[in-house]
DNA sequence: ATGTCGATACTTTATCGA
């Protein structure tokens, strides 16, 4: 089952991107971030057209996560535990049937935090704390999982191309790894570590200042899975080309094949 | 070289978020 995960920054304006590349690469689950969209207005037509079946949780302008399925959802719930309050849409998890086994999928569009002299940094500490919390539990499971999406967390130095103009941004500060590291000892494995050391390798490049074109880029779209979806794990992939395509996103997808 | 996008609103250009 080939699952991918693509922060896509605008669901309307990406469309055409997003069919050309489901054509291409025929995932079976793809992870949505940032869809900036509403349900109701979710153009879900063109994806099931494609095979797909579309769950949503959107909000208005921003944020806003999906999930698209060539198989059927088990279950879906929007939502991460632990704060009532907070109206974010930025987590929705399902469960799809692989062939022989389930696997419990979540698309998370983790909190950017900067500046981080604003509220927004300490909601996204929250959040991760939260984020922790929620796969503590679904990890007492021991099924396969993967928690698929754009972290907004650079895990080390050698996952951007200038580390020390990151040093005190909210996707690198130590802070903010504490956590992630928090989250991988869980007992996790990062898909795309368990088939590469390689530095430099990056999932994001910024629209501005040529980053793209002078490869000025950061890797902060994970899949972290379980290890009974690691056990599975047979390749993991960053689909780097679709940055250079006409009207990109500023993140690619990566995706995963896993033996389910 | 903070130079770009996408969405929104009492819109046609400023504001916000990333």
């Amino acid at each position: 089952m080939k699952i991918a995960t693509w922060n896509i920054n605008g669901i309307k304006a990406r469309l055409e991107n997003l069919v050309t590349w489901l054509k291409e690469a025929s995932p079976d689950v793809v992870c949505l971030q940032e869809i900036k969209s509403i349900d109701e207005n979710f153009p879900a037509a063109p994806i099931e057209e494609l095979g797909y079946n579309v769950a949503t949780h959107g909000q208005k302008g921003f944020n806003g996560v999906a999930i698209l399925s060539k198989r059927p959802f088990d279950e879906q719930s929007p939502r991460l535990p632990g704060d009532e309050t907070d109206g974010q849409a930025r987590y929705l998890e399902a469960v799809i049937a692989g062939d022989e086994n389930m696997v419990r999928v979540a698309s998370i569009y983790l909190p950017n935090g900067n500046p981080t002299n604003s509220q927004k940094y300490p909601y996204k500490l929250a959040w991760m704390e939260r984020l922790i919390a929620h796969a503590q539990r679904l990890l007492e499971d021991e099924e396969p999982l993967v928690l698929a999406g754009d972290y907004n967390v650079i895990p080390c130095p050698g996952d951007c191309y200038l580390p020390e103009a990151w040093a005190e941004d909210a996707l690198f500060l130590p802070q903010t790894r504490q956590r992630f590291r928090h989250l991988m000892g869980l007992g996790l494995t990062d898909a795309l570590r368990a088939v590469s050391p390689e530095e430099g390798l990056y999932t994001f490049w910024d629209y501005k200042a040529g980053a793209w074109r002078r490869n000025n880029g950061i890797r902060i779209d994970h899949l972290l899975l379980s290890p009974q979806a690691a056990d599975r794990l047979k390749s993991c992939e960053i689909i780097s080309h679709v940055r250079g395509w006409e009207r990109p996103s500023d993140h690619v997808p990566v995706m995963i094949d896993l033996a389910v």
